[in-house]
Order: structure tokens, then sequence, then C-alpha cells
RNA sequence: GGUCCCGUAGCUCAAUUGGAUAGAGCAACUGCCUUCUAAGCAGUAGGUUACACGUUCGAACCGUGUCGGGAUCACCA
């Protein structure tokens, strides 16, 4: 079980909004004046009613059976004589131990009317502390480029800023870009070897896919080497001396690449030369590295554009991978840390059960946590934000776990305002992305790929062919890029889950073009009418109408259920359901042509209200909205 | 082996945090466009919530055990 977030609100599943804790309200009073009970409002939650009862909301009856020494019933009729008699709600009715009511008109007038405006802003932020945060997610390699589990990533790390920008907080978000090492070497020696000087534009080649093609090109050409080597006389010798598991020649290899990289490749060789020329700065490599860099960056800033996400703050492992080591001296002298006789320097986590824990390798270099203790203080020392959040799948969850307590454990002023949302991986019908195996679907194409069926579907419909076209070209975008979003956000982000192309360029159902349709249906109604915004008081209430604004009601505890738990698949869930009572409603009801002008004006103001929560949802999601489609 | 996570309809996911008859979408089948956009609506079919005990008014959810799947436990990053 994931921890929540803010974990003082773990038991508090009562609203904070002023109407649903309204309700709650309700109870406690009337407690108190049938029963003489006193207690906090915590103690009376009121949950939705059923749909098939008819009633608006439930207070759960059970609890309250021993305690009060009463049935059920008795104590159901008690209540709602003295709810009805102050008029506070309009009718009851008990079932077994579930005291179901509905409220006033009034009540649902006044909400509707109340709902309009700029009030929505304003509602959300009502409970908020504004506090400073700053978000870390995307954390790329640059030597190849982005892909889905990047998106997956980039996704709920845009979408939790989002969300916790529009509760009132101050949020800025960061990026960490693993620019230097092995990896981006591989790209630079094959570029260097076999590509004549080639630059992306030459090649017309999106800049950081050219470079992702020379990091493919290296692994190929190093397999090459690799095999012919295994024919040779050292290898037969490894092969027989090593082989303790009797494995077959090819399992054997397989396992010991890592090791041939290191002691025997030519072109391993080649690389770890080019890594020890970067790190005394050799101003060729240095040149050559900083080239190829920025063709990824001009890749990478590409993609962020299509989805629509931007950072505030950059960080580049090969400023920061030096840090940390002032930190280790602090531990030891502090005694968290010891050394051993080889100078290699460790924490014993054992008694948390977290292992012995290395922080620096015998020759004084550092490992990666003790570059991320490093990067945490600077970053507390630049932003002094009161929360961190760490956007990383969760295969990295130990490591911050060991982390986190480390800076715990030194007492870091900032370490308990540090949060791991810990996503699960993305894997494909056929299992899990490998990159060795070309099986990793790539950010670029996928965007592709959504916004090309969007289009195909929009050409099919022809509802917006009189549109310039620019216009189609934006709307069909934002149609795919919903699509897209919105399959990769409905699922809890803890878990892992399962990404099927083929459904995710689905626009019917439970997806982002569904909601998108409701919005885009409600925009059309407006620009066809003229909604007065004002108080009217239609002639009667349908229960769909009353359930609708019961959902508007409902939208900033969602805000703040993703917010507490870094998990917008409630908001994005939430808002599909709202989006199907919408189509619902709108198949079942006239708005235009309703029985009377005073309805018309009541099912406008609704359908206003919809629509902006509907916006406001989806931009927390990311996900920008066309006016038609 | 230690630690952690997961197991819900054929498939992908929900379930207002312990509530009522476990819901959607996809796939299959059937209806609804002269009516505010059919990317929609309505319907049929699909379940021993992996399994077994336990806790209580009530369990997919909490506890114990079993079985399956995954992640992690580097002087890699």
């Amino acid at each position: 079980m994931a921890k929540p977030f803010l974990a003082f609100l773990r038991f508090s599943f009562i609203s904070l909004y002023p109407e649903m804790k309204h309700l709650s309200n309700l109870f406690k009073e009337s407690f108190y004046s049938v029963y003489k009970y006193t207690g906090t409002v915590e103690e009376f939650p009121v949950t939705f009613c059923s749909g098939e009862f008819n009633e608006d909301y439930t207070f759960v009856l059970f609890p309250w059976v021993k305690k009060l020494s009463l049935s059920p019933l008795q104590i159901g009729n008690e209540l709602g004589e003295q709810l009805i008699t102050g008029n506070k709600i309009k009718s009851y009715s008990i079932v077994k131990g579930f005291f179901n009511f509905s409220l006033t008109d009034e009540f649902w007038i006044q909400q509707n009317y109340l709902f309009n405006h700029d009030a929505l802003e304003v509602r959300i932020k009502l409970n908020t502390e504004p506090k400073k945060y700053l978000i870390e997610y995307c954390s790329p390699n640059t030597n190849k480029p982005l892909h889905l589990g990047h998106i997956r990533n980039i996704l709920l790390g845009w979408s939790i800023y989002k969300i916790f920008k529009s509760l009132g907080h101050q949020v800025e978000t960061s990026q960490i870009v693993n620019d230097r090492g092995v990896a981006i070497c591989k790209s630079m020696l094959a570029w260097l070897k076999y590509s004549n000087g080639l630059t992306p534009e030459q090649a017309g080649i999106k800049a950081d896919h050219f470079v992702g093609e020379y990091y493919v090109l290296f692994e190929t050409k190093f397999k090459e080497e690799y095999d012919a080597w295994q024919s040779g006389e050292i290898a037969n010798q490894i092969f027989n001396q090593n082989n303790k598991e009797e494995d077959t020649r090819d399992s054997f290899f397989k396992k010991y690449k890592n090791e041939y990289f290191n002691k025997y490749s030519i072109l391993g060789k080649e690389v770890r030369d080019m890594l020890l020329a970067w790190e005394r700065n050799d101003p060729e490599t240095i040149s050559l590295w900083k080239k190829m860099n920025s063709w990824v960056y001009e890749g990478f800033d590409k993609t962020f554009q299509k989805l629509g996400v931007s950072f505030d703050h950059y960080y580049y492992e090969s400023q920061t991978y030096l840090l940390g080591k002032d930190i280790v001296q602090s531990g030891l002298d502090n005694k968290v840390f010891y050394k051993m006789e080889d100078g290699s320097v460790w924490i014993d986590l054992e008694d948390i059960h977290l292992d012995k824990k290395i922080i620096l390798r015998s020759d004084g270099t550092s490992v990666y946590i003790t570059q991320d203790l490093g990067t945490a203080r600077l970053r507390h020392q630049k932003h002094a934000a009161d929360q961190y959040i760490y956007v990383v799948a969760d295969e990295q969850e130990y490591h911050f776990k060991v982390l986190f307590e480390i800076l715990k454990r030194l007492k870091e002023p900032y370490a308990q305002g540090l949060f791991h949302l810990a996503y699960g991986m993305v894997d494909l019908p056929e299992g899990k992305m490998k990159s060795r195996e070309g099986t990793v679907v790539d950010a670029d194409d996928l965007i592709g790929e959504v916004i090309s069926e969007a289009t195909k579907t929009a050409v099919e419909r022809g509802e917006i062919a009189a549109l310039t076209e620019a216009e189609q070209l934006s709307i069909c975008s934002k149609i795919g890029m919903a699509a897209l979003k919105y399959f990769i956000l409905k699922v809890s982000a803890k878990k892992r889950m399962i990404f099927n192309p083929k459904e995710s360029v689905d626009m019917q159902g439970h997806t982002g073009p569904y909601i998108v349709n409701a919005y885009v249906r409600i925009k059309s109604i407006l620009r066809k009418s003229e909604c007065k915004n004002k108080q009217v008081v239609p002639e009667q209430i349908a229960i769909e109408e009353r359930n609708l604004i019961k959902q508007l009601l409902y939208y900033p505890d969602v805000l703040m259920d993703s917010a507490k738990t870094l998990d917008p698949s409630h908001l994005a869930n939430y808002l599909y359901t709202l989006a199907k009572d919408f189509h619902k409603y709108y198949h079942d009801f006239r708005i235009l042509k309703a029985e009377t002008e005073n309805l018309t004006q009541w099912r406008l103001l609704l359908c206003g209200n919809i629509s902006r929560v509907l916006f406001h949802g989806m931009d927390c999601l990311g996900i920008s909205m066309p006016e038609r489609m």
C-alpha cells in the first residue's frame, strides 16, 4: 500500500469544502439536538447515495447502533424527522442501516448558481495552505530519443504540477539531464567513426533520433566485434575455465558481455578512453560532446513542445556528478557513515531492513547515491521549497528509500519534505520493452500516430471541413494528444500498466476524445444561445440535474485527492464519469428547446458549469481541448 | 534468500479509501440520426474479486497462511 502523500489527511474522509462539509455538519447538529451527542465533524461522513435509491446522499447508521443502543430504523427516523422539520432536507428513506436523503430544491438551485463565474477557481483554493513545491520529472539520457516510459513520466509530472498549481501552491518544475557517461560516449564514438561529419540537418532526421541512430550503430558494431571474438582462442579459454553453471555457449557469452566490454573490446576501450578524455576536459572531446548534446536537446524540445510541457530549471549530471563529497564528510563526522579498511564509505541501514549501502568507492569516487545526496542539498540551497517530488519509476523505490533515510539521519532540514512518486513501468502486450530487441515505443512516433488517427476520424466525419487548414490541424492534434494523454493518465499512477498501441489511438468509449466531445457539445450549444447567467428558479429539477450538480460539488475533493495521493487517475476517472452523465443528460433532455425559457436558462447554466469543470479538470491533466471537433 | 508491489469479466482498467445487487470501455450481438455534433445514447451477454481461514452489522479493500507474477537488494547510472 502506497503511503498517502499528506499523512495528516489519511483518515479525513470528510470533505473540506463547505458544500459537502455542510452535509456532515447537518448530522453533527442533529445528533446533538436529538441525542445530546457532541462529536467532531469527522464522525459524520456522508457519501453519495447509490443510484438505485433515488435520493441524493447517504449517511450510514450502523456505527451508531451500538453507541446509542437503538435500532437503525429508530435512529434514522428520529434524525429524519428532526432534519425535515428544520427544513434541512427534503426527504429521506431508510434501507437497512442506510439513511438516504435528498436536499431541498433551494439547495440545488443555489449551488448551480454559485458554481458559476470565476467561483470555481476560488473554491478550489479554499483549503490550501500555500506551500512551495519543486517537482522533478523526465530525467532523460542524452544518447537516444524519448520513449513511452518517458511519456508516462512526463505526463504524470506535468499533471501533478498543474494540480498543485490549481490548488494554489507555488510550484516549479525541474529536470535532471543525464548528459554524461558511457552511453553518450558510445553515440559520440560511433558518430566520429562512421558519420563522415554528417549533421542531422543534412540527414533530414530529427536531431535526437539522429544521435540515437549512432548509439544503435555503436551497439551493432560492438556486437559484430564481440561475435567475431567469441570464436577466438581467448574466448575459448574463458569459456572453458569460467563456465561453472554449465550454460550453453550462447547464454554464457550473453552474461559475459559487460566483462568483455571492459576487458577485451577494442570499441569498449575507445569508449572508456573517450570518457576519460571527457573527464580531463579534453577540448576536442568536450566540443564533440557539446555538439551532440545540443542536437539531442533540440530534438527533446520539439517533443516537449508537442506534449505541451516545460521546465523551470535544468540540472545536468555533468555539473552535479562530483557533488556530495562534502556530505559524505559530514556524515562521517556525525558517525552516520563509517569507513572500511579499504577506504570505501558505507551506511548501515539494516535496522530498517535496507541493507548496507556504499556511499563512496574505495578510490574516493562517487556512486549514484552520492550524487543524489549532493543534488538534494544543492536544490534546497537554490530553491528552498517545502516539498520536493521526484517523479521516477518504481524500479528505483529502494534507491529513494535509502536516499531519503540517509538525508533524515544527516538531519538535512528538507529531509521531511521529500517524496518519490513511484509510478509503475509501462509494458507492451507482448511484455517488457527492450531496447536491445527494438521493442521500445518511440515517443515521437506514438504522437504522430495518434494525431494521424484523430485526423482520419475528423475527415470521415466532416464536421470541421469548413475551417481553415491551420484550425483543422490544431483541432486534430489536440484530439490526438487528448487520446494519448488520457489513455496513460487514467490508470493508477502506482500500477504497472500495459500499453496497447492499438487501443491508445481509440477515440470512442472511455477515452480522452469522449470527454472532449462532451465539452465540444456544450460549447456548440452555448454558441447558439444566450446564457444570461441569472439565478433562475426552474419549474422542476430532474434527478439527473441534481446528480450533475452533485458531481460538480465533488470536484474540489477529487482534485485534492489526486494531490494527496500524487495520482491524477482519480481526476481522470472522475472526468469520464462527469462526461458520461452529461452525454446521457444531453441525449434525454432538450436544452435549447426546453419546455420553458426558465428551464432553458437553468440548463444552460448547468451546462456552462459542467464545461468549466471539464475544462479545468482536463487542463489539470495537461490536456487542452478544442472548442469544436 | 531479504525487502516491497501486484493478482477483479476473454482483454484493458474502475470501485468516493470498510458500505447496499463489484462498475466502465474494448471485443461480440441488437436497436436509435428529418430533432442542441452518432467521437453519442439505450440494450443483451460476460464475475466463487487467485485460494483458504479470520476480524464485524458489513470485506475486492484489514489480518494470517498458501499459490502465481513482477521489481529491487552492484565499488552501474
